[in-house]
DNA sequence: TTGCACAATGGCAACGTTAACATTTGGGCG
DNA sequence: CGCCCAAATGTTAACGTTGCCATTGTGCAA
């Protein structure tokens, strides 16, 4: 009951098995060329002294961690939870590990993120990106570091997955006018969100693209009270039997908005949103709105990564398409 | 523009400014004891040959890899969120990195966690529980790897740290009798949950330090739908004025339960929940709730960790409380 | 002028692992 | 009985970094 000894060696286990270290280092690995009952005597010896094999020593040798990196400039994040389930999956087939870094967003920039990770030890790096980044048309990933990031805008130099806004925009508008509506309203989100400028593109060009003129858009602030408040802008106006609401949250005010001015939902006028982030939380009614994959937006990333493992692979730019999920909040006027 | 350099080591950067290896790495830890102007010279190397440090060498020397890993059985989760919020936040500041793992839960065991982690570059680990292991009373974290759980049960050999789920319910408790309710009734959650489990506890006994026998309990599943229907069920009930569900989606489900019967809260009934997970989904409403701070918890698992940072420290047992936060869901009887 | 202190830098070794090569052992076969 | 082959095991070196100690250079007091 001496000093205790910081950690165990391929060393000590190889001198108490009188065997060589690398005999030991063989039986780790379960080569097949050592003799099944040396084979055991060594396992008995690295039982006996709790060895466990030390990742520096072997990611030393080998030029690798297997490791993935992943920077977030805010960690708190709808579909983020989902997209870390995907990310941790996809390591895990792969039998790689995720390292979780938060990065400042002062200045808000691909380099920061880049930088940060550099004395981290990871093999690649995936960056969820909310913002547009100041420096996203010049930045180059660091050299041997494969950099995939999440959004929509396509990079030349990193591989790139996310949702399709844009998709999930069209979806919604071209479900309400299949439904006989003859325009859809919008309520948008602040604009420097990069997605929720992409579904306002969508629904302006699918509109167009029926030949409807876009009504003027209410701006929204994310949250259930500017839904509310935009619900009750566009209750009073007669030509608006339809609104689409970039996200679930002001989709619900929406409703509540309506129905404060004596509006009905679905009756009067049908709703619509995205993320399908309310799950249950609403007993009494479903709302109709889009469902990601956001699970598979981090899984492709990490794959992308992982997957490679040394044979460099291409850039690539991936959009994952939502679902549409009908609930009932929208009515069919054919 | 041959062969591309694998990596560039100190021993690159040192024969290109002229040096030694050991004036790189010098300079690279700012030492003092290094001429400005030959500092400035690694300094250009570094910049031209893209020098980042090895991780691997580092850890390899230092013995330590500045790493937490963060062991998860279910990645999503209400608060895990916020909890990474945490874990960032405190690992930044000690200068350390956080390394997620998605646990097998089958079987759900300590055990499974912690040889998961054993073969990652981590320094120490935190679990997050959500259930009870089964090997939660024979566990023994690895040696030399410091082990936080994060429960409200305590543990004789690792440090644990949770919201204290007894606390809430005594103060959701209190303040619905100090404003004059006889009761409160509660709604349940499925009983393999540690920490609903805790606050039904709480909920009890409270309710009998003030001599009041506990009325029955409805019994929830988490989901708006069952505190829906638990919200029918008590609106029969002519003696009950205060509700209590142990969580938010069942304590909204429960309101428009309530109402859908004719029942108004808070004229008729007050509802209060736990969690705060609602935001601001509701837009007409706030509900009296609990608020946890969940960013704390993490950053104190995370704290004990890095902060002790080699002096061992010993095994301690944290619960932070929660903030009662009042909504309008709450009627003052007095 | 000599000696000494101190600042600046260099050389060496070791952290734990494993690929590549070297060596030993045993068995089969001519 | 000797030879050769293959199986089993051992030896060496290197991955990149940095603590320790040694060395060199520079200025100043004796």
């Amino acid at each position: 009951m001496a000093a205790v000894k910081k950690s165990v060696s391929v060393k000590d286990v190889a001198r108490l098995a009188g065997v060589s270290e690398q005999t030991v280092s063989r039986t780790v690995h379960d080569s097949p060329s050592v003799r099944p009952e040396t084979k055991e005597r060594v396992r008995a010896a690295m039982r006996e002294l709790g060895y466990r094999p030390n990742f520096a020593g072997r990611s030393l040798r080998r030029g690798k961690f297997k490791t993935v990196g992943v920077a977030m400039f805010n960690i708190t994040g709808t579909g983020n939870l989902d997209r870390m389930e995907g990310f941790a999956a996809a390591a895990d087939k792969h039998g790689y590990a995720i390292t979780l870094t938060k990065v400042d967003g002062h200045p808000y920039t691909l380099e920061s993120a880049s930088s940060r990770m550099s004395a981290l030890p990871v093999d690649g790096m995936v960056v969820i990106m909310n913002r547009m980044p100041a420096d996203f048309g010049t930045f180059e990933p660091l050299p041997g570091m494969q950099t995939v990031l999440v959004t929509m805008l396509e990079h030349p130099l990193c591989s790139t997955v996310d949702n399709d806004q844009f998709d999930c925009s069209r979806q919604v508008v071209e479900y309400l006018l299949g439904r006989g509506h003859k325009t859809v309203h919008f309520i948008s989100c602040p604009e420097r969100s990069l997605s929720g400028m992409r579904r306002e593109e969508g629904w302006r060009e699918t509109l167009r693209a029926h030949g409807i003129e876009p009504p003027r858009l209410v701006r929204g602030d994310w949250t259930a009270q500017s839904g509310y408040a935009a619900g009750q802008a566009l209750a009073e106006d007669p030509t608006c039997t339809a609104i689409y609401a970039s996200n679930d949250a002001m989709a619900y005010g929406c409703i509540r908005g309506l129905e404060s001015c004596g509006r009905r939902v679905p009756e009067d006028v049908s709703v619509a949103g995205v993320d399908d982030s309310l799950g249950d939380i609403v007993p009494d009614r479903r709302l109709t709105t889009v469902r990601f994959d956001n699970k598979r937006v981090g899984m492709w990333a990490v794959d992308k990564i992982a997957g490679a493992d040394g044979g460099a692979s291409g850039v690539e730019h991936m959009l994952i398409p939502g679902v549409l999920v009908e609930g009932d909040t929208v009515r069919d006027l054919r």
